[in-house]
Formats: C-alpha cells, sequence, structure tokens
DNA sequence: GTGGTTGCAAAGCCTTTGCAGCTCT
DNA sequence: AGAGCTGCAAAGGCTTTGCAACCAC
C-alpha cells in the first residue's frame, strides 16, 4: 500500500503539509536553492515551518531521491529538484545557476586509472564562466 | 630589493616565522592539508601560534600564488603546495586525495557553449573512487 | 495509538575579525 | 619608525540536534 503522488512512496516517510510546500518549489526543475531561500518560501505558506524543519526536510528528501543536493564553491549547499545526473554552471556575473546535462560533457580519464590504478566510480564538475543573459556578444536572450 | 627564497617576493609580504613553518609544511607536493592539520603541525614548531593566524597566512599565501586552496564537497577547505593547475581525485576508502594533473584530463564542453551561448571561463573537477592502495585487485603498493 | 515529524532553541563546526601589542624590514 | 603581523578571544555564517508536543497513517 504506496502512495503514488509526487513519488512519494517510501515505507515510513509521511507526506506532511511542510514536505509538500518544499517539493512545490522545486517543480521547476530549473531552480536551484539554498536552505535558508527554501526557509523564505515556504513561510509564505507555511508561516510556523521552522529552518530546522527545513533542513531536516532537504536532507531527508534528497536522502530518498526526491531532490538533489550539491555543494558548490564558495557556496552554501544548493538544492534542486532535477534528478538525473547533471553539472552545474554557474555565471560570474549575475550567479545563477544553470544545469547541464550530463550527457552534454565528453569526459576522458582513462589515462588517469591506468597510470595510477585507481578505480574512478564518480566525478563532479562545476563550470563557470559568463550566461548569455549577462554576455554582450550574445545575440538573444535580452 | 625583493627576496628570493621560496618565491616570496611580493611587496609587503612579509617572511615571518610563522609562514616559514606554514610553507615548509607543503613542501612535499603531494600533500593535502585543513586548516586545523596545518595549526596542529605549525604548533610543533611554534607552539604559541593561533588558529587564526593559520587562516589569515593560508589564505594570503594562496591569494599570493603560494599556496592553492580547494574546497572539497563535504570537506573543509583543504590546501596544497601543487602550483601547476590540476584536479583532486578522493579514496572512499581510505580519504588520501590525490592530484590528478590538468593535462591528462581531456574534456569537451564546447556543445555547451554553443547550445546555450554560455562562455565558459574555468571549470574544476572532482574524481572519486578507489585508490591503488585500497584496491584489492591493485597488483603493488601494498 | 504510535512512530515519524515539528517548532524552538541551543549547540556545533569551520572560518573570520577586532584589537592591542609585537616584529620584520 | 612604521606598516604589517601576531595571539587572543569573540563573533559570524551555515547546519545540526535535543526535546516535548504534535500529527499522519
Amino acid at each position: 500500500m504506496k502512495r503514488e503522488n509526487s513519488g512519494f512512496n517510501k515505507d515510513d516517510l509521511r507526506l506532511t503539509h511542510q514536505r509538500q510546500v518544499i517539493l512545490d518549489e522545486f517543480r521547476d526543475r530549473g531552480v536551484h536553492l539554498t536552505a535558508d531561500e527554501v526557509y523564505n518560501r515556504v513561510r509564505m505558506k507555511a508561516p510556523k515551518v521552522s529552518l530546522g524543519t527545513i533542513y531536516r526536510n532537504l536532507e531527508i528528501l534528497s536522502d530518498n531521491g526526491l531532490l538533489h543536493k550539491t555543494e558548490m564553491s564558495g557556496h552554501q549547499m544548493i538544492f534542486d529538484g532535477n534528478m538525473e545526473k547533471h553539472h552545474h554552471f554557474k555565471c560570474i556575473e549575475c550567479g545563477e545557476i544553470y544545469d547541464i546535462s550530463s550527457a552534454s560533457v565528453k569526459i576522458e580519464f582513462d589515462g588517469i586509472e591506468r597510470q595510477n590504478q585507481f578505480k574512478i566510480s564518480d566525478f563532479s564538475l562545476e563550470l563557470s564562466g559568463v550566461c548569455a543573459s549577462c554576455n554582450p556578444n550574445s545575440q538573444d536572450k535580452a
């Protein structure tokens, strides 16, 4: 007897009002939020929510595959609702974070495994530069 | 009138005893240390040093190109003395951090720039897996 | 009913900072 | 001499946690 809505189907994981509101904020997959940003947004719909609850839930929800948690250098932890493997690009002008699908990055490190006898099982990539909106040479996107 | 030793040649940057001791800890380029690890090591040679001084100097020394500062996910800041562009590999078994020269990684993201009209100016890569010492299938390195 | 969850507040961890005295040049 | 640096201690930013009341199932 499991629930269907929003992928909430873990045993012993309750769909509380606070969690529903939190998940709602990540419905748009392009959104990247810090814990305190989530807190401020959730407070509009659930004024009595506490920061502790936000932190606990962001943790629990990412542990259960409903949110994605990342550390970006020089930042607080950020969360997003894009559950596909992806990387992040951060615009050094506006600070906006964009998702980069894993598929669009070609990376080779066979040499490293052979040379060092490492067994590489994962990697994370953080890109930075100027986004289209901030790039004066860009034709579109005001 | 500039000094030659250890690359200490910035104007208005003094080679204090504390800084010498700190830099000594990074003479071995393979070493990666957190601020408190540096603190504990430096205290052996300069018992009265304070953590604040360690933090201040690690910051100053990396600003001046004498040390390299990196953030690794799930970690405190780490520092190393390898000033060539490099990435890090972290062993998920023993926690050891290894340098990966930038040259040994082939990465392509032209597609990303074209598709999104991003101008990528930098990137950092963090690898993880099992190192030779922890890999039972590895022939050498006990 | 009851075990997971919440709000509150305190604590924790890492890092930064203000300040008066000290030191390198 | 004087700008830069140090030790000390306090504070700051982000995150975690203990606890009693509460709520979803």
